[in-house]
DNA sequence: GCGTGACCGAGCTGACTGAT
DNA sequence: ATCAGTCAGCTCGGTCACGC
């Protein structure tokens, strides 16, 4: 292990080394056990004491593999799917089958040599076979491999054989990942390109808008001591009590094609205690800063929930506090986080990715099939690494579960991500931190309905109530994977499974058409306006009436085999 | 008359609880 | 076991009263 850290290979090299990596390494060290863990807190205590890493070729650096967030042999603990590996013969565990790490090793390998790919295809397998053949599913391939793995875990398989089947498999996957693997290069390249470079509002001559930043307590309670001292200021001039607020009605926003997103406006109004109509709202907003005050002030962080309850008779419902805490947020210029308030968990994540978490180390692959809940405190987070290949976001919970109950993410190296619905704030800010970190590419999975290109838009373009934090909280260049309306005639999905669309959604479609995030991709704004001439929508589980495992071992593995995404 | 803000309703997702 | 209601996290649009 030592030898390979010595050798002088660059952060991104360690995928080609993959085999070795998920495979010798597993061997060596089958489970992320305390002895991993303990040699990585050491290496973390080396780093902070300001002393060179031993281990490492170089210090995580600007550019290339950023903070080397890419597992490597030396230092990153190997993943359940390895780990199942060097167990084969004992645990043989059936979600977490051998191959799968040498299927992540094949996908690399491909990568790096296509041609190698194709001496590798020619072992004689039905699998293999039944993935070469072009009217037979991936998934078919998949399933054939699947159940050879099995057979191959008992004693009777001669060994020569199970082998043959394994690199079969891996290599089934390995075509399979090939357009996937191309696209987190070209990502990879891309982000590390316009690391720091990205154009600003400030180069784009962008002047007039609100954004807010990270600030630290301290700054943001100086800033609301600030706030009600002119207030007070204000009340002694004779001119009662007020504050200048920022105006976030759809009229206030702005659309910028350059970054894709949404920015609010510079417009202000003025609300003042004197009004009938804003003496609720003004005394709301008063009392909301001098509780956020006192959880600065203790260095202590509450919900929104939290919030509200003490005191529900001057808030009467969440949504006013809630509100005004985005106000507020907005006012001082700080994000929401900044408050030290946040929302209740939301978002789950589940797949080939590890990071911190106030310190304690989180394994995303050993979570069960319910996943990691994404914590509200982002900033709490740290050290990702991962080997994945791409993120999958996933619309709902239902299909989150499939994919985490089938360990999708063991056969497609991938991270899986869910916000349940219309994405909070924390799933915004992970999958943002996630891919800029591991720069990988974003594939989204949602229904074949308005609602699912409008989660989707919030999630890239972001939403005009947080207009404000657009800058921190949206994903550039998520991709399309599916469900699609033209999916619906290309995989046959039965009459039954199709729903005609309310009125309410052809209104939101037609909408949703005028965004300028849809008019910019004419791929999706195709996609759009065929479901909107047929008045048909699908959600994720349709795919489910060919079996409810069809969704991950057939259409995922052919949509990516065929890079299916726009 | 126009713009703004408050309020309400509708939509997406799910978890949980109590009644049937 | 199932269903309805409530709550929680979001989104947006329409209507109406009010102020300029």
């Amino acid at each position: 292990r030592r030898a390979a850290a010595h050798s002088g290979r660059t952060p991104g090299a360690g995928r080609q080394n993959l085999p070795s990596r998920l495979g010798l390494r597993a061997m060596m060290d089958p489970l992320f056990d305390d002895a991993s863990s303990s040699d990585e807190a050491e290496a973390q205590a080396a780093r902070s004491r300001g002393s060179k890493r031993p281990r490492a070729p170089k210090p995580a650096a600007a550019g290339g593999r950023g903070d080397g967030k890419r597992m490597r042999p030396t230092d990153a603990p190997a993943l359940p799917a390895s780990g199942a590996a060097s167990a084969a013969g004992s645990a043989a565990s059936a979600h977490a089958p051998p191959p799968a790490a040498a299927a992540a090793a094949a996908s690399a390998a491909t990568a790096t040599a296509p041609s190698s790919s194709s001496s590798s295809s020619s072992s004689s397998s039905s699998a293999a076979a039944a993935a070469l053949t072009p009217s037979a599913s991936v998934g078919e391939a998949e399933a054939g491999a699947g159940q050879l793995t099995m057979k191959g875990s008992g004693p009777a398989a001669p060994a020569g054989r199970e082998m043959a089947l394994a690199k079969s498999q891996t290599a089934a996957v390995a075509r399979v990942m090939q357009g996937v693997v191309a696209m987190r290069r070209q990502v990879e390249k891309e982000l590390s390109a316009t690391s720091g470079r990205a154009p600003t509002l400030e180069a784009l001559g962008i002047t007039n808008v609100t954004e807010v930043r990270e600030r630290d307590p301290s700054a943001v309670m100086r800033a609301i001591e600030e706030l009600f001292a002119d207030a007070a200021d204000s009340i002694l001039r004779g001119q009662g009590l007020h504050f200048e607020v920022p105006n976030r009605t759809a009229a206030n926003q702005l659309y910028v094609p350059e970054l894709d997103r949404i920015v609010l406006k510079s417009k202000t109004s003025t609300r003042s205690f004197d009004s009938t109509a804003q003496v609720r709202k003004t005394a709301i907003m008063t009392r909301v800063m001098e509780m956020l005050h006192q959880v600065l002030r203790r260095n202590i962080h509450t919900t929104k929930r939290d919030l509200f309850y003490a005191d529900v008779k001057l808030f009467r419902s969440q949504d006013e506090s809630d509100a005004v805490l985005d106000d507020v947020a907005c006012v001082i210029g700080c994000t929401r986080t900044s408050l030290h308030v946040v929302a209740s968990e939301k978002g789950v994540v589940v797949g080939r990715v590890q990071f911190r978490e106030d310190g304690d180390l989180i394994d995303c692959t050993r979570m069960g099939v319910g996943g990691k809940a994404i914590p509200p405190f982002i900033d709490k987070i740290s050290d990702f690494r991962s080997d994945a290949e791409f993120i999958l976001l996933v619309e709902k919970d239902a299909a989150f579960m499939r994919l985490a109950e089938d360990r999708f993410y063991n056969k497609y190296p991938c991270i899986i991500i869910t916000a349940k619905g219309q994405p909070d704030v924390a799933t915004r800010l992970f999958l943002r931190k996630c891919r800029d970190d591991l720069k990988l590419p974003v594939l989204g999975l949602v229904d074949a309905d308005p609602y699912g290109l409008k989660i989707l838009s919030v999630y890239m373009s972001g939403s005009k109530t947080m207009s404000y934090d657009s800058a921190s909280l949206t994903t550039s260049d998520i991709k399309w994977l599916g469900v699609r309306p033209s999916d619906l005639d290309k995989y046959n999905i039965p009459e039954q499974c199709r729903l005609p669309m309310k009125p309410s959604d052809i209104k939101y479609g037609k909408a949703l058409l005028e965004e300028d995030f849809v008019r910019r991709n004419p791929k999706w704004y195709a996609e759009l306006e065929a479901m909107l001439s047929s008045k048909v929508k699908a959600e994720i589980q349709a795919l489910s009436s060919y079996g409810f495992q069809y969704l991950t071992e057939t259409y995922l593995p052919r949509k990516l085999k065929e890079r299916d995404w726009i």
